[in-house]
DNA sequence: ACCCTGACTTGGC
DNA sequence: GGCCAAGCCAGGG
């Protein structure tokens, strides 16, 4: 669809980018994680991995919703002493499902990386 | 419309 | 490897 695309496809639905982020992290296998720019960046905002981290704080309770597949670009799962935060969750959720995550709370990107094909991309983002 | 806030990222020491 | 400063941008007030 060369022509009517970019900004002027109002009747086409469009997801908000917010929907686009759940989608995806919702799609996260099992066994792998994402980073939250990553995730920014296949819901089309590859700068904007903050709201990413600000979506999930604001969903905390969606027993639907994978949160812990979501870790940083270091690997590094974000240690909070707020009440949203619960490293030790987490760490243990992720290792439920063999992945393996440090002492200090670092699952290694290079091997639990999940990246989706552009087939699962379509089907997440139609 | 403007201002502020960050479950982040990256580049430079 | 770690720490710091700057950039980022969607949401909410």
């Amino acid at each position: 669809m060369p022509e009517a695309d970019q900004d002027n496809n109002s009747h086409l639905a469009m997801k908000t980018f917010k929907e686009l982020v759940l989608a995806i992290i919702k799609a996260i296998p099992r066994g792998k994680v994402m980073s939250y720019g990553q995730i920014a960046a296949y819901a089309g905002s590859p700068r904007a991995a903050r709201q990413v981290g600000q979506i999930l704080r604001n969903t905390d309770g969606d027993s639907k919703l994978p949160w812990w597949r979501v870790i940083n670009s270091q690997g590094v799962i974000t240690i909070k002493g707020n009440w949203y935060s619960n490293a030790e969750l987490q760490k243990k959720l992720l290792e439920r499902e063999h992945i393996k995550v440090s002492q200090d709370f670092i699952v290694p990107m290079a091997t639990f990386r999940w990246t989706p094909s552009s087939t699962q991309l379509e089907q997440i983002i139609a």
